[in-house]
DNA sequence: ATGAAAGCGCTAACAG
DNA sequence: CTGTTAGCGCTTTCAT
């Protein structure tokens, strides 16, 4: 069932009928009734590539979510309870905005072709993408494309450095910086003065911005920094439990760690467990994201909760849009986090 | 850029940049890597609506994720254990297969109109449906339209009933069955007598298949059936929380409960727990499904896994292999479960 | 207010 | 082996 067909039935030409699907608004009630009713009853639906072709957009998005670091690790993103809510949050927003949503994970440098395919070849109109590293030759490949683009998490000042393009160009944060001094104040105002840290990775926005943020508030406090005290857990569930058995065979423990993102703290946890290392009475441990299971382990983690879906929802609204409206709506927005406190750390005083 | 520019920079014709994308054999390879270097060298890719327009695949499948019962929670799918991972394993699988995913949710029979346009404007070449209710109007719709089609978690005994096209259908379940009977025997065989159940979406097929297996399993072994044992939970941790609530203020409790899925379980862990019931102590739990949580709750839950990535894999394969060649690959896939026992249950012997 | 016709970028007979 | 040509189904000037 093509165009041409409703219009012979409904005894037009193919234009109107055209103009029917797309409420020109010069057309009488009458004929736009006439056919509307021919399209009903036949389900009619006009062929998506033809529209695209005759210049319509494909009222699709792309949603990259990028985790190179896993690359080998066969369960992959939906054993990581960072992305998943990213994934249905942006679809659920989307969907319910009238979009179509193209999801690709890249685990490695290669899926990459796969996001530009998918903008050079027209098969979306706009994407987002979370997880990028600090990888501008990406973003400027992607974003030179000249298609809207919004990146979740990324920090603006590559953009500005590296003069991309910014009328097509979006950012969308949360503010992990506020959110990782909310936390450390929180160690420190239990008297904590020894606190460890298992970084994230550091080629994310976040991940940078978590650390500094410990570094920060040690410093301002005039805390000792031990080298020693410093994990490398790549927000990875099982780098940081490698690293809390070295910390721990180490034989000296801070009194306090605080975790880039929730999925390491509960990693290090089960460490701590499995050594007969007491949490919170031994060691204390706060995270980050509050991810769901946060609350549900014994002891309940205390978090730093992440808007995520408000992020996801103003990603979508700002590639819907660009996409539309032809928006320029360069800029950040930067979502605020919230201090969970629960059962994972205990005060000094 | 278009192939034609492609054709003047190469100095041969469009067919001929099109052989070559096409990987024509009949095409010498002196002009294949003159066409090739190109195209390589201006980053070119051909229009994806074009090239369906004008015969060719889309190269994507549409996976479709229907949870009718969740309309109006907030949190919706990323809440929920169960389809998270089958959204990662769909679109992994099918990455890796050279496809793009169009992921959709549907929490509203309004939203079945978003499946059925994907398929009839031809966006994507056939669909994954998981969740989907005991609803052969639905299936008929969607699988009337001739196009590729794959249900997981459906009853096969529904399409034979209703004489539906199978040439372009096929269904992957898991044994739930199997896998509801080795929880109950497994209950059973600790000395339980009376066991509880927390029922799921019985328009399911695997919320039938689990509620049978219970029914079954205490007949089989001449157990008491007690209505007041038998929670309508809906696959919802809510409704399994109030249940369990309303079950603890009866005044009697089984000695165990075999919950649906997880997060019931989980949920009536909780309401047990708040209340004073310990478990396994006073009951014991098992659920189903083994969600990334259950083990790291405590008690840990015993429950029985689910091979959603096999099932994913198996899908994904199903349905490439009728969008490519045309295999009418009909019939029910069925994935075996795995008891996995923990601490949440106890022996009574 | 509506129809005719050109064209979007590609593929696939058909010729040669 | 390669070029010419006719669509694929729709939108959109341009006429009328």
């Amino acid at each position: 069932m093509r165009s041409e067909d409703i219009a012979k039935l409904a005894g037009v030409s193919r234009s109107t009928v055209s103009r029917v699907i797309n409420n020109y608004p010069d057309i009488p009630q009458k004929t736009r009734d006439k056919v509307l009713k021919i399209i009903e009853q036949y389900h009619y639906e006009p062929n998506t590539s033809a529209r695209v072709l005759a210049g319509k957009g494909t009222n699709t998005i792309g949603f990259f979510v990028v985790s190179l670091a896993e690359q080998h690790n066969v369960n992959r993103i939906y054993q990581n309870n960072y992305f998943a809510p990213f994934v249905d949050a942006v679809i659920d927003t989307a969907n319910a905005a009238g979009y179509y949503v193209l999801v690709h994970t890249v685990y490695s440098k290669e899926d990459f072709v796969k996001v530009k395919q998918a903008f050079l070849q027209k098969r979306i109109d706009g994407g987002i993408i979370v997880g990028t590293q600090k990888d501008i030759d990406t973003v400027r490949d992607i974003g030179g494309l000249g298609m809207p683009l919004v990146l979740i998490d990324y920090d603006i000042g590559e953009i500005m450095e590296h003069h991309l393009d910014q009328n097509h160009l979006a950012i969308v944060n949360s503010k992990d910086y506020e959110g990782a001094t909310a936390a450390m104040e929180y160690l420190i105002g239990l008297g904590h003065r020894e606190i460890g840290f298992i970084a994230g990775r550091l080629t994310t926005f976040s991940g940078r911005q978590r650390a500094k943020a410990y570094e920060d508030a040690l410093q301002r406090h005039g805390l000792p920094v031990e080298e020693a005290f410093r994990l490398k857990g790549e927000f990875l569930k099982q780098n940081a439990y490698d690293e809390a058995i070295r910390l721990i065979r180490s034989g000296r423990l801070p009194t306090a760690i605080f975790s880039a993102n929730d999925d390491m703290a509960i990693a290090a946890m089960e460490a701590l467990k499995e050594h007969g290392v007491r949490v919170p009475d031994d060691v204390s441990v706060i995270g980050f994201d509050d991810v769901p299971v946060a609350s549900q382990i014994v002891p309940s983690l205390s978090s730093v909760r992440l808007p995520i879906y408000d992020m996801s929802r103003e990603a979508v609204n700002k590639i819907v849009g660009m996409c539309e409206a032809g928006l320029s709506s360069f800029g950040t927005s930067s979502f605020p986090t919230q201090l969970i406190q629960r059962d994972s750390c205990r005060s000094l005083r």
